[in-house]
DNA sequence: TATGAATGAGCTTTCATTCAT
DNA sequence: AATGAATGAAAGCTCATTCAT
């Protein structure tokens, strides 16, 4: 069964309840590490993230997480590979409603991942290439829908592919971004009203 | 188009030359070392940078970072205290033209710092409160400037100043991030075409 | 005339082969790191002792020092803890021979311990709490003990109470800091004489 | 004008007052500097104390510390040597009155020194020569005073010698580390019971 | 005499990683 | 798979001492 992000402003415990549902009561050894690494990368970053606290608040031994994995950069990159999937699939049109098509992209992104996830992969886009890989494609997929949904809603102007253009980039830049902002700047974004401002740009 | 000096964009080598002609020669051991970390925290992250590697950049002996900064993150709070400085100043109005104004408040962000030092900012913010603080503040001006541009050209609605908060605050997001997403996605968004799509949203 | 091997003024090497002789086999690497410790800090001081060196003595690499004792201070605070007991048992009365009684205290003080460790007890109560309680705890019952001893002998006078007091903790005083006076000052005194003294003193 | 010492007794805060008034107004710099170390000497041990703290506290630049002591060490040498006064002058005797004697010599020490330098020459005795050998020569003088104050009294046996020594071997052990027992156990021993306890135990 | 920047050795401590069991 | 002791490189930081001014 697939794990559904209904939104990204899904709660970090709303998400951990509707995992563990899913799986064995403790989780397999391998997946307490990641749940714990995942845990303080989201807190204190990787680079601040000694890999005894993993083991610690995993539960396990310090030198099981290297028998799991052989160096500490394996820990994110496994992390990043398994538990942030970028859904790149194909979605209905709604050619009347350019507005709805965006606002229901924000509410759902292409992305399965939990909150913690999300940050870790904009936190440490610069620390593996993997990562960084992850964030891109991310942002590609979201572009790619918003001007999906924004094409259809537009008469077909000429010169309006530049604006286009602009206007799916900005949409998935605060997408992505938003959570960031609030979390550290404390200003909260609205992602439909949002969606409607981008709609109603291009008419 | 052409990136004036000002804009945020210029390069990194043009903010130095620019800077050491009018900084006053405060002993240039601190300043190097500054330089140093500066170039060091952006280009590979506080966390993974060791002081002796900034002491060995600034061509310093390593002691002598501590006897300027007894602690490494006091070099970041310097860093940040001196070398960002958030503009809060008043602008002149232009009633007629929202896009003109959101394009000039992009191009010449209130933010006097070197490329390198934005993005410190935007990188460490969960690193020390300071900079966060400073983040948020740069973030709330950007705000308040692209409502005070928007509000101009518009009729003067009712249930408007929701979609105008959005709308600053969507603009103050992508003007943010748009560095940072263009160094890890290498999605490039046009801040001018960010400027007409916001205000042309609010017709 | 002969010092058992019980008195405190047993050699170091006999100590450490008696102990040896009947420790348990607690895996012999914090053991080691004890070892060292013990004879260095009685040597030059804790301060003036690099965990360095303690590590170099005890022929463990450096980083095992801070396994077994996160902090410099603990290796301290393990010594003192489990390598001097005050002894607060009970003792036989002999109502005749208060000049015996103390005598016999003094060749057998209160306190399992090996000199070089009664060094650190006295050299480094400042340095840390814990040795300072061990330090009083072990006078406190000195003096306990040659009070009980030398109430025997006495009549029971009305107000002696005051001389008795001092009169134990003048002994106390004395046996404390022989060896410390010794080291220091070259100047031997005989805690035999001095037991007899004191008794004396009391008729 | 000698500074006279009353009683070893003397609070910390009556000898810096009876000090001061005859100093100038904040002494020189030298002077400065040798009351700054000896406050910090006392309290948290030579090894412990960083010049840069002297000079601190001492309100002086930490370069000019090094100008009048060329090593650390010299200030606790210089300490010694000017701030502890061995008085190694004749005494009356008083032939009839041997604990009246002790008590007096409990209560004017032959030595002139505030309370933080007699903690200073007991705690640092073994951190250089010169502080042990003027601890070994205070020893010794108090010993000569109170075996020639119970020589007088005493009708002056044959085999009397040896425990005429120790009598007054224990009396100097006594008054020396009488205050620091007290510091560290907070266990007070009143020197005039002393006194006459040991003028008691010679009859 | 006064000053504080400069120097570098050495300190305590951290930590990823290895390894024997 | 599991365990925690072992390892040593390197980190942040301290500090006595020097030196140019």
């Amino acid at each position: 069964m697939v794990r559904s992000v209904d939104s990204p402003l899904q709660t970090a415990k709303a998400w951990s309840r509707s995992r563990r549902r899913k799986q064995p009561p403790d989780g397999d050894t391998r997946t307490r590490i990641l749940d714990a690494a995942e845990e303080l990368f989201a807190g204190g970053g990787y680079e601040a993230t000694p890999t005894a606290r993993i083991a610690e608040l995993a539960g396990v031994p310090k030198g099981l997480v290297f028998h799991y994995f052989p160096r500490k950069i394996d820990v994110l990159i496994s992390l990043v590979d398994e538990r942030t999937v970028v859904v790149e699939e194909e979605v209905e049109a709604d050619p009347g409603d350019a507005a709805g098509a965006l606002s229901r992209l924000a509410r759902r992104l292409p992305l399965r991942a939990s909150p913690a996830m999300r940050r870790i992969l904009f936190r440490e886009a610069d620390t593996h290439l993997s990562v960084r890989e992850r964030l891109s494609r991310l942002n590609a997929e979201i572009i790619r829908r918003a001007r999906f949904a924004l094409e259809l809603a537009l008469p077909g102007g000429r010169g309006d592919a530049a604006r286009l253009e602009a206007a799916a980039a900005t949409f998935a830049a605060v997408l992505l971004y938003q959570e960031s902002i609030c979390l550290l700047t404390g200003h909260h974004i609205d992602p439909d009203a949002v969606a409607e401002l981008i709609a109603n740009a291009l008419h």
